[in-house]
Parts: C-alpha cells; structure tokens; sequence
RNA sequence: GCGUGGGUAGCCAAGCCCGGUCAAAGGCGAGGGACUCAAGAUCCCUUCCCGAAGGGGUUCCCAGGUUCGAAUCCUGGCCCACGCACCA
C-alpha cells in the first residue's frame, strides 16, 4: 500500500581534490610505527590491575611469503586486539612461525633436484633466480620465511608483542621441550593409542607420501576393497578385488588378461592366483604372502571357477580393458551394474575370432545375459547397460566415456538404489547398507578377503605408483573417544563463536573427527619422546602453544631460536609448575639454575592471560586444528583454561577470483605493500566482508581507500569555517553520531567489521555531509570537533598510523591507539530530532518526484502541513495502537468526543480509516515516529533550506489556515507525517 | 551422498536470525546537471516498468504453505562454492 519514496539519503564522499594528494601516507606509516616499538606500545605484561584481553591467530606454515589470505585472518584478529585496547583492556597479541611438518622438507628436495614447477614458486614469490639455490637446504626456508613474515606483518603496522615470537621444531629448545610435556600429559592421560593404520606408500622410497609428495593423486586416501575368492577345480583360487560387493549376486563371469602374467602364491594356508603387484600389497598390508610360479592369463581362460554368494560355476574370459596396477588383474564381472563389464561381454560376444582363440564355446558365451540386482530410481533395470548406450560406447577402448558412466552408475545406486527379489537374504536392502552386510557375510564364509588400495591413482614424485601399506604401531590421539568428545561439546557450547553459525560446524566436526595419527616417520618436528622412531605430527604438536606465548618473552630471549641456556634444560617440572602451579618455584628453578623469582613471574604471566579469548583463523582450519585445539586443551588444562572464543573467516578472493597459487593470482603481503600504504591494505581488509561467506579484496575500493583515507586526514586537521551557536541540525548530528557510535561498538564486538565500517565510517561521513549542506557549509564547532574526534578513534582500529597522525597533529594525549574509544551518549541520541529530519528528507523527495512526474519548472510551491484536528485523530490513534486495541468504532468515538470534530464527522471517518489501516499493524516502537514533531515549525524553520534546495520559493501553511495560498486545493491532502504540496 | 555457507535489480553487495518503516542500503557501471576555456577530480540528481502530482504495476532462484501482511518464517525442489581428513 505505501511506496511512499524515500529521501534519497544524504550520500557523499568526501572530497577528493588535488591537494589531498599532497598526503603521502607512507611516511606517516613509518613514522608511527618508530614510535610505538620505542615506546613499547605493544609490548604485553601481565598487570593484575587491569582486565585482560588475549588473542591469537594459528602461526601460520613457514613454506613461502604470507599472502593476503594469512594478512587478512590475521588482521581479522589484529582489529578486535586495537579495540579492546581502546577499550582499556591490557592486551596479549602474540604471533610465532611454523616449521614442523613435511612440506618444507618437501619443498626444499624439489629445488635440490631442480624441479621447475617448485623453482617457480619461489621465482613467483619475487626471490631472484641466483637465491633460489640456496633453498634447497631446509634450514635457509626457516632462516628466511619467519623473518620474512615478520617483517611484512610490521609493514602492515599489526599491534603484536614480538618478544614472545618464535619458531617450532626441535631448533628451538625450549618450544620443543613444551611439546614433550605436552605429549607426556596427553599419554599419561590416555590420550594417545597405537594401533594399526592403512597409508599411501611408495615401494620404492620405502616412505609414505603425503599430499605434498605426490605427482598425482591429492587428496587420495586408503580405501578398503573385497576380494572375491573363487575357487577352481583344483583347489587354488582366482582372486578379484572388488569395491562393489553388494553386486555379487549379478556375476556372470570373470575376467582375466590373457596377455598378462600371474602367479600362484601360497596366502595362509591358501593357493591364490593374483598378479604379482597384488602379492607384494598384500605383504606390505600385513599377510604372509609366498609367490609359488607364475602363470599366463591365456591359461586360465576358459577354465570355470565358483563364484562367491551364487556359489555357481562361471566361465574365466578374456578382458583386455584390465588395469593390472589396481587389485589383483583379476576382475569379477556384474554387466548388469558395471559399464566396463558390459562392453568387454559385448565386444566379446561379437568377436568370433577371438572366442575361436581361446577355445571359447560361442553359444554358451552369447547365452550371457546381465541379471537385474539393482533398482535405482531413475534407472531401468540394468543400469550398466543403459549408461553404455546413453553415452554410446563403442568397445572396451573408450576409457574416457567409460569412467564417467562407472562413477555415475555407482554414485546413484550407492545413494539410492535397492537390491532386488534375487539378492537372497539382502532383498529390499539398501545398497549403502548392504554392501557391509554382504562383505562381512561373505569373509565369515571365507569367500572374502580385504585389501587396501588408494581411493584413486597416486603417483609419487619419484615417478612410482603408490600402494597402500599397513604400518601397525602408528600413534593416535583417540578423538574418536565419545567420552572426550562429550567434553568438546561441553566446550563449544560455552564459547562466543564468531560468527554464530560456527558454533554448529564444530559441533558437527567434533563428531566427525576420529582418531588422529599424531606421528610420521619424516618430517620436522619434535622426536615422540617414548619412542624415538617417530616425529609428532605438525597439526598435533600446535594445539595448546597459546599458553607457551604466556611465558615465551623469558624463554625465548628475544629471538625465534632460543639461545637462553636455561630455557635448553626445561622438563616437564617446570612446565608442570608454571602452568598448573604443581610443586615449588624453588625446586623448579634451583634445577633451571634461575632465580625462584622468575619462575613465579612466569606463573604468574600465564595465569593472567590464560585462557585465550580469541583465536581467529580462516575456515580451512575448523575441522582439523580449531577443533584439535579444544580437544587438547581438555585433555591438559582445568576448565577454566578453555578457549573462550573463536573466530573464523572465509577465503580470501582478490578482486573476486579465488587466490590460488596455480592460478598465478596470489598475492603476497609485500606485494601488496608495494603497491599501497598499510593502511590502505587494513581498510579493504576489513570492509571485505564477514562471517563465513568468502570476503572479496577489492582492488576499486583500494584505490579509492588510499584518496579518501588522505583527505581524512586534510579535513581532520585543517582549518573550517565553524559558528558557535547552535541550530536544531546540531541536535540530529549529535543523535546520529551517538547512534553510530553504538552501532559500530555492536558490529565490532561481533568482529562484524565491515558493518562497523558501515556504520562508523561510511554512513557517518554521509551524516556528516548532510549535516553541513543543513548548516549551510557552516558546522557548529562541537560538532566539528566531536565528529572528527569519534571518526578518528572509530577509524584507528583498522588504520592506526592515520589515526595517529591526526590524533598528534590536533594536539591529542599518548597515542590515539591506547586512547579510549569513543563512548556513546544515550542522552544525546534524539529519535525526534531524527524523525523530523527523516521528514524533511521525505518531503523534499516527494517534491522531486512529483517534479520529475510532471516536468514541471516550478515557479513557487507550497507546503500544506496537517489541519490540527487530523492531528488529534491521529494522536488518538497512536494511543489506541500502542494499547493494541486500535478498533474503529473506539477510534470515532474517541476522535469525536474532542471538540468541534462532530461538525466534519464525515471527514473524521474517512481520515480515521486510513489511520486505522495504516497504524494496525504497525510496529509500537515505530508509532512514535510521528511523535509531536511540529511539523509547521520544522517546515518553517526549513524553508529557506528547501527553496535553495529547489531553486525556488516555499511557503509552508498550516492546512487550516484559512488565509493560505492554495490554487488547487492541495492542503486537503495533508496529514501528520506527510504534508501536502502545490507546485506551480 | 553428508556437512557448511550461499542464490537479492546491468555487475558487486547489504537486508533474512527478530515478518510490517522494503521497489529493497551502499559501491561500481551508465545517464543528466553544477563547477570549468576544456578535461579530470569534486558536488547534486536519476538509474525495474508505466505515469504531467507524491501514484500504479511487477520483483528478492523455482513451486507450494503459514499470515491481515513474506526478500525475511515453514515444506519440497533446482543451482553454486568450500570441506569430507591423517596434513598444512
């Protein structure tokens, strides 16, 4: 019903003239950031005075330059840091660097064997080509990324206390001796189990592979598949692997290479025949494997072997589409489910020399039909069949098309499908569900084995195809425990979770995670200190380090490899002491040779800041390290010691398009800097966008950040034309400002801040911009200055060294980084104020649109301001609704008992149910929109602003001011909220 | 398939949790105007469709539903992104 137009709201943008690019905004940079390292701005102690605030991101990997993605979790974090100092808060912000793990071991044997793709990598990350060799020893990345890293961080001006910066690995002692007494808790605790465990593994290296360490094949893991044991007339076995086997009931036939070799091989107590590959699989998976002789595929075509399940006699035919590098070369055949099953049974039924080669019965082998096992919706009942004609596959050479229509096939009847009358005991049965059932049933009958195999091909960089191996006495961190998890859940339930919705993911992950291989057999890091065989894992060895920050000032010495001899003899007493209080400062440190003192000092640094209040990191890291860290902050410390608030962001896109290092758009934080002053960078960080959505860098707004961030400064501290006496705007300034200032602390508690910048930034410059062209280009001078004082603190989080800059050159106390930040003055804030202003803003956009509508170059106009008694109605109306019982015969009555109403009773009604229908279901805190303006007065008061506004002369009358100038009658029009208007 | 986050005007993007002030902020792009010798920058206005009076019409992925009222809540569907691990 009402498509009332709204004021265009007061836009602007301040000015970007000439001289504000006389700013340059890089010297100011580095001038601010001189001055807080030397007055130790940022450096954190613990001071039982004041309240704390302590938060961290995850150290991020020592592999490369820090790009963008890393700058903007970081800053994320960094921003809700410099606010809560301004909130009087004494703040810990701490950052150390990552060195554990195989990727930098990886990467620095690719550049020693010259690897092109690896080489350019680094060439990419500016390193000149004559350094590159020098990363081919491990320890030059570690010697060079964390200073790095270090040095673009303070390039981005970040508020961090480096003298508790370090790095991980057993090259920094003290760090090291923290994870043994970690691990020495968590195994105390019985957290920590040895079991068996399937891993992708090269044959030739003798080595599993990682991700990092694979030609092809990332992200590929062990599956487990079922071998089909099918037993010939003379006792041996023809052995098939298969991960269908749910489909047993539809085999017809078996399939063997006749152009490859297989051997018989003695397993237990059995006679297989499998390829060779297969036979050394299976040894590394644990069985005793015996290769007897060999034997050719073309022998044993022909021959009929009893298939499993059916337990019936099927013929051994010729496959030539077999890939003997997966499972045995041997292949169970179920054309009715498997594309590959059915061409190779077509090929061959069509193809008489080939069943004369092998002596094959023709009659009998064309009498092969596929069996319908599986009912799929949306599939016929051989499905097999119908994808080949679907993508019309010609023979068992078409790979490509064939690939596709063996994962469609197997993914909808894996979901969906439902196996048939002639599946046995499994009629009815879901194929998710069955598959398990039968598998199990069919190794309780010792017509099944297992046997891993990668999910998909994994190709290692050695050029050699993985296998799976089992190794059998890997350590886990049991977080598949439900009594554990229980406790995680506990956790997360208590946190502030930023934003909401990843309170649910976690909980979801906690569920998900099982347990957790913590050691490898390669890579940097921390020895197991019970079995020296093994290296704790690089995700398992960084779950609990924030409370090493709390004490790493002391250890580390001021440098990232601690060279403090103390901190090189650190046991588990002193870790045992400082953070649980157990046993005596004085044992702890007579046997550290420190005084007892420090020891306390350092008791009493943890217990200060612990626990962490909030760790900020990208979404990658929520189903593995956000939540490890709470699972091992259970295990070790007392509850209070738990996290209590975690932050998560989304990738990171520049200029809409992911970041990817393949891609070639990655960009790396002294890139970045390069190109543009830090605070610059900050700002379009943080208006990227929040919560899980994947926030945008955009390069337009940079641009347009660094001009507007200089005439911040320009108009901050110049000299305006002010008046001192007040006018009715300063009162809507005064409200808008204060409303702000609310809004923003809201959005910036919420880590919401590119709302914050909506609100304290862009909306207020707007508000400002109105208010000046109100005040005729004359601010009041209280206004001014309390407007360019809150901008300034509004803005300091997200770009301290402006901030600063102005805060000093108007003459401000300390630094504007540690000043309070701005309070809001709920006596200021005036709805009325606002909604008079809102309705002066409304009527000159009616007054546009009627201009516009009729093309009218007007002449005069004139403004009609409700008659006073549809203001009483009116009144009478908003009461009724704030009591809820706005009912129309009460509304007449009432109105009509106020003097002089019943002489128009006819008027009042109309007006009364137009009220009526708009005010019924309105909401009660918007009724007082309408409250009491002086809608005459304002309009009065005003009209000068109109008219210039217009370019042309407003009367404003009362609309039952009988000596009104009104040609068209147009006042009848008029009611509260809403004036009528005459253009001429 | 499971989990998570999404789908809003030419594009980007708010709003959705808490229904009504929503034809829906802001930005970009586009158009017009002011300033200027001119350009740039800046400022003002416009930018779903129709309209010579502030109005009307049709919209927020699709289809239903709840409600006096739905971009917002519910149900079903379609589509997109990310993750589904042993490793940063």
């Amino acid at each position: 019903m009402r498509t009332r137009a709204r004021a265009a709201p007061p836009r602007t943008r301040t000015k970007i003239g000439p001289r504000a690019r006389e700013i340059d905004l890089r010297p100011i940079e580095v001038k601010w950031r001189a001055a807080w390292e030397k007055a130790n701005v940022n450096v954190a102690r613990a001071d039982p005075t004041r309240p704390k605030w302590y938060t961290t991101v995850p150290y991020p990997y020592m592999n490369g330059y820090q790009h963008l993605g890393f700058a903007t979790s970081f800053l994320r974090a960094e921003f809700q840091s410099r606010y809560r100092r301004m909130l009087g808060y004494n703040v810990l912000h701490p950052e150390a660097f990552h060195c554990t793990g195989l990727p930098i071991l990886g990467a620095a044997k690719r550049i020693a064997e010259k690897e092109p793709k690896q080489w350019d990598i680094l060439r990419k990350m500016g390193i000149p080509d004559r350094d590159i060799p020098k990363f081919a020893d491990p320890m030059h990345w570690i010697e060079v990324f964390p200073e790095a890293a270090m040095e673009d961080l303070k390039g981005l001006g970040v508020a961090v206390d480096w003298t508790r910066s370090f790095i991980t690995t057993p090259l920094n002692p003290p760090y090291d001796a923290f994870v043994r007494w970690q691990f020495h808790h968590l195994r105390d605790g019985d957290f920590v189990k040895i079991d068996k465990h399937p891993v992708i593994w090269c044959p030739k290296d003798q080595a599993p592979i990682g991700d990092h360490d694979r030609l092809e094949g990332e992200g590929e893991t062990p599956s487990e598949y079922t071998l089909l044991k099918f037993p010939l007339a003379d006792g041996r076995f023809l052995v098939a692997a298969t991960i269908r086997p749910e489909t047993v009931y539809g085999q017809t036939n078996l399939w063997v290479d006749p152009d490859a070799s297989y051997v018989v091989a003695k397993v237990g107590e059995e006679r297989w025949v499998l390829n060779e590959l297969a036979t050394r699989k299976l040894s590394e998976q644990g069985r005793t494997v015996v290769v007897e002789s060999t034997v050719r595929g073309a022998d044993l075509v022909g021959k009929d072997a009893v298939a499993p399940a059916i337990n019936r006699a099927i013929p051994v035919l010729p496959g030539s589409f077999i890939d003997q590098g997966r499972g045995t070369g041997i292949v169970t055949s179920v054309p009715s489910d498997a594309p590959d099953d059915f061409v190779a049974l077509r090929d061959l039924q069509r193809d008489d020399a080939l069943l004369a080669k092998y002596d094959l019965d023709p009659p009998r082998i064309r009498a092969i039909k596929p069996v319908s096992i599986i009912r799929t919706p949306g599939w016929g009942p051989l499905p097999g069949v119908e994808i080949v004609e679907r993508l019309g596959i010609r023979n068992q050479g078409d790979r490509e098309k064939l690939e596709q229509a063996k994962a469609e096939v197997y993914r909808t009847g894996f979901y969906r499908g439902v196996l048939n009358e002639n599946c046995g005991p499994y009629a009815g049965m879901r194929v998710e569900v069955a598959k398990d059932e039968i598998r199990k049933e069919l190794m309780s009958k010792g017509q099944a084995d297992s046997m891993y195999e990668p999910s998909g091909e994994v190709v290692c960089r050695c050029m050699t195809r993985a296998i799976v191996k089992v190794v059998d006495n890997q350590w886990f961190l049991g977080y598949g425990d439900p009594a554990w998890k229980a406790k995680v859940h506990e956790a997360i339930a208590s946190m502030e979770m930023h934003p909401e919705g990843l309170r649910k993911w976690l909980d979801y992950v906690t569920d998900w995670l099982h347990d957790w291989p913590c050691t490898h057999h390669r890579g940097l890091g921390t020895i197991l200190p019970w079995d020296s065989d093994w290296v704790i894992e690089s995700l398992s060895d960084s779950t609990i380090y924030m409370a090493y920050y709390t004490i790493a000032h002391a250890l580390q010495g001021g440098a990232l490899r601690s060279q403090v001899p103390w901190a090189g003899r650190l046991d588990d007493a002193f870790f045992d002491y400082v953070f649980f209080g157990k046993g005596g400062a004085k044992t702890v440190a007579s046997r550290l040779g420190v005084d007892a003192k420090l020891v306390e000092e350092l008791r009493q640094e943890f217990t200060y800041w612990y626990p962490v209040d909030l760790r900020n990191t990208a979404k990658d890291l929520v189903q593995n390290h956000m939540a490890f860290c709470l699972f091992n902050h259970i295990a070790i410390f007392p509850k209070e010691h738990w996290p209590r608030g975690y932050g998560v962001n989304g990738y990171v896109r520049l200029a809409g398009r992911k970041m990817s290092k393949s891609r070639g758009n990655v960009w790396y934080i002294r890139e970045a800097l390069r190109e543009w002053p830090a605070d610059v960078i900050r700002l379009t960080v943080a208006n990227a966008g929040d919560g899980l959505d994947d926030p945008n860098v955009d390069l337009d707004f940079a641009a347009v950040a660094e001009a507007r961030l200089q005439d911040w400064v320009r108009f901050a501290t110049k000299k305006h034309s002010t008046r001192r006496n007040t006018h009715g705007i300063d009162g809507w300034f005064l409200s808008v400002l204060n409303r702000t200032v609310q809004a923003t602390r809201n959005a910036m508690e919420d880590m919401n801040y590119k709302i914050a910048l909506r609100h304290g930034y862009f909306d207020l410059q707007s508000a400002w911009s109105w208010y000046v062209r109100r005040s005729e280009n004359r601010p009041q001078v209280e206004c001014l200055r309390r407007f360019i004082e809150v901008q300034t603190k509004v803005l300091a989080p997200f770009t301290p060294h402006m901030a600063e800059e102005i805060w000093h050159r108007n003459g401000g106390a300390g630094f504007v980084v540690a000043a309070a930040y701005p309070d809001a003055k709920v006596e200021e804030i005036n709805p009325r104020a606002e909604a008079a202003e809102g309705l002066l803003q409304s009527t000159l956009a009616d007054i546009r649109e009627i201009l516009k509508v009729t093309g009218i170059a007007p002449k005069r106009m004139a403004l009609y301001t409700a008659p006073s008694w549809k203001v009483s109605v009116h009144e009478v109306a908003r009461a009724l609704a704030t009591q809820g019982a706005l009912a129309m015969n009460v509304l007449m009555e009432k109105a009509l008992a106020q003097p002089g109403m019943r002489d128009r009773a006819k008027e009042v009604a109309a007006y009364a149910k137009q009220v009526a229908d708009e005010l019924k279901h309105a909401r009660v805190e918007h009724l007082d929109r309408f409250d009491s303006v002086d809608e005459f007065a304002m309009f009065r008061e005003n009209a000068h602003f109109l008219a210039k506004e217009l370019g042309v002369k407003v009367d404003v009358f009362r609309a039952d001011d009988p000596r009104r100038w009104d040609p068209s009658t147009k006042a009848d029009r008029a009611v509260p909220g809403r004036p009528a208007i005459y253009v001429e």
